[in-house]
Formats: structure tokens, C-alpha cells, sequence
DNA sequence: GGGTTAACCTGCGGGC
DNA sequence: TGCCCGCAGGTTAACC
């Protein structure tokens, strides 16, 4: 579910459903939910309680929601694992079998909801540093969408390191928003082999791939935006609202949109990684 | 200190 | 049918 179109998704529903709102209650129904916010659920529960939640934002895959904007200096900080989905539900509605923390508003209307099957992801309330951003996110780098990513200060550390491309890409301090799908997607779409030496990468190979990357990432979202539905702060992993625009992820044995080679499975940091042989080849040692 | 791996969870689908 | 295994879009702690 959760890498940036995703996340993003997230973000503009609980722009539209839950800012400007004040909670009245929060129940912790799962205690691995809030594991990061220091002082304990109890803590978690009565530091929301009474706050009124301002915009949202979003750095990478993380969410937050400044509490009491104007004079506060903590936020609401979320990050929503393999699985997690908020959603914006009815008091009424049933409650689902992964439902993890609730919140409930003062104005009465629909509650926000946390429900997340493995319990990866998680809520915390986390002081805000000067920046503006969770001092808990200071270490996460900007995404590629974001108007302030330095493409050149990113080459230049992307050849500092000596490491695979997807493996950097992954790396969420070098640049952030980029997951599994995506990454392989981007790397299909810039015939470049995910092993390729990281110091191999020249100026304008790092320019490709960046605007691949981003390419990935704008279609995704405008299909995600599409699938929004108004009930919900909704990203709808069994929908797959996206599946039917993955060249690589996921492909193994399908032909390669370009060139008609089956799509190859490589295992990878104890997941998988989808490529053309044929259009991606894997480096030779010693070359490029 | 950088790079890599193992672990954290639950559920689902495929093979036997 | 049922069990076991592998797999799942992420991050972190711990290890070289």
C-alpha cells in the first residue's frame, strides 16, 4: 500500500476530512500501534485529547498533523507500515478486525479510524523541531515531487556510495517516498539493472532515472486520485487501483512491454525485484 | 561509520 | 481438508 502516490492520497483525505477538527477521545485498541510514542498509550490518549489537528503533511511515507497550529510545537506523527489504512468512518460502522486506535471529534461526526493487519506502521505525538518538521523525521530526506529536492546535491551522494541503485533507492535518507514498486518501476523505465554500482551513475544517468522516478510517481498518483472514494481516507491496496500500469512489479513471466522478454524474478533483501533481462541487463563485475 | 542482514507481525495462496 | 512454506508495498536494531 504505502509508498509515496499512496501515502499522498492519504494525506489529501485527511486534509479534506479531519483538519480543523478537535478529538474528544482516543482508544489505543492495540498497544504495538503507538510502540513509538515515548510515554506509553495512556500518555499517547490524553496528549491528543482536546487538540485541534491542523494540516496535513507528509515527508516520504510519513503523515503528520500539527496539534493546536498556531501555538503548538508537537504533532500528530503517523507512519502507516506494509498495511495500515485510516479511515474516516461512522460511529456506527462496525468495528474492523484490525482496528488499532480510534478517534473520536468533538463536532460528533465521523471518527478517524487506524487499522493495520501487521502492525508495522504506527502513531506517535512527537515535538516538532525548528524546521517544522517531527524531530523524529529530521533524518528522512526530502521525496522527489518535493520543490526543495536537490537533484544535483543527490547525484553527488548517490556517487558517494558504495552500494547497489535499488538499495539506495530504498534508502529513505538519500531520498525518500520510493518503495518496492515503485523503484522497480522507475529502474524498468530507465533500462538501468537495480545491482548497477551506485558510483557508476553519471550526471545524466542520475537525471533519467530521476525523472522516471518521478514519471512513476505522478501517474500513480493521478490514478490514485481518481479511486478516492469520498467515505473514506482511502488507500485501497485490494483495489490495486495502479496494478494495471506495472511494467515490472510484479510481472514475472509476462513480456516485457518493450522488447517481449518475460519479466525475471530475482530475490532480493529478503523480497523480490522484477527487471527485463533483456533491457536491464545486470552489470558485469568490473564495468560500467 | 557505512553497508547488510534479521527481526518485527498477521494473513493468504500454493503445493503436498 | 489441512498443514507448511513462502511471500507481502517498511523500518529498525544489531552485526560485520
Amino acid at each position: 500500500m504505502p509508498e509515496l502516490p499512496e501515502v499522498e492520497v492519504v494525506r489529501r483525505g485527511l486534509e479534506r476530512w479531519v483538519c480543523g477538527r478537535t478529538v474528544e477521545h482516543v482508544q489505543v485498541v492495540h498497544l504495538r500501534a503507538v510502540r513509538r510514542h515515548q510515554g506509553g498509550p495512556v500518555d499517547f490518549a490524553s496528549r491528543l485529547a482536546g487538540r485541534t489537528l491542523g494540516a496535513a503533511q507528509r515527508r516520504g511515507k510519513y503523515l503528520w498533523l500539527a496539534l493546536d497550529p498556531g501555538d503548538g510545537d508537537e504533532a500528530l506523527v503517523g507512519h502507516l507500515g506494509m498495511s495500515w489504512q485510516l479511515l474516516v468512518q461512522p460511529e456506527q460502522a462496525p468495528d474492523e478486525t484490525h482496528l488499532r486506535v480510534r478517534l473520536t471529534f468533538t463536532d460528533g461526526g465521523r471518527e478517524l479510524r487506524f487499522v493495520d493487519q501487521r502492525t508495522f506502521g504506527g502513531l506517535a505525538v512527537e515535538p516538532l523541531a525548528a524546521s517544522g518538521v517531527p524531530a523524529a523525521l529530521e533524518h528522512i530526506a526530502r521525496d522527489p515531487l518535493d520543490p526543495l529536492f536537490d537533484d544535483v546535491v543527490f547525484g553527488q551522494a548517490l556517487r558517494r556510495r558504495r552500494t547497489g541503485l535499488k538499495r539506495a533507492l530504498l534508502d529513505q535518507s538519500l531520498i525518500s517516498g520510493v518503495g518496492n514498486i515503485y523503484a522497480d518501476e522507475a529502474l524498468w523505465r530507465a533500462r538501468l539493472h537495480y545491482a548497477r554500482a551506485t558510483e557508476t551513475m553519471t550526471r545524466p544517468a542520475t537525471a533519467r532515472l530521476l525523472a522516471d522516478v518521478r514519471a512513476v510517481m505522478a501517474e500513480a498518483l493521478a490514478q490514485g486520485g481518481t479511486s478516492f472514494d469520498s467515505l473514506y481516507v482511502n488507500v485501497n491496496g485490494e483495489s490495486g487501483y495502479f496494478d494495471r500500469s506495472l511494467d515490472a512489479y510484479g510481472q514475472a513471466g509476462q513480456p516485457c512491454a518493450r522488447c517481449g522478454t518475460p519479466i525475471r524474478r530475482d530475490p532480493f533483501m529478503n523480497r523480490s525485484s522484477f527487471s527485463c533481462p533483456r533491457c536491464q541487463p545486470r552489470p558485469r563485475a568490473g564495468h560500467w
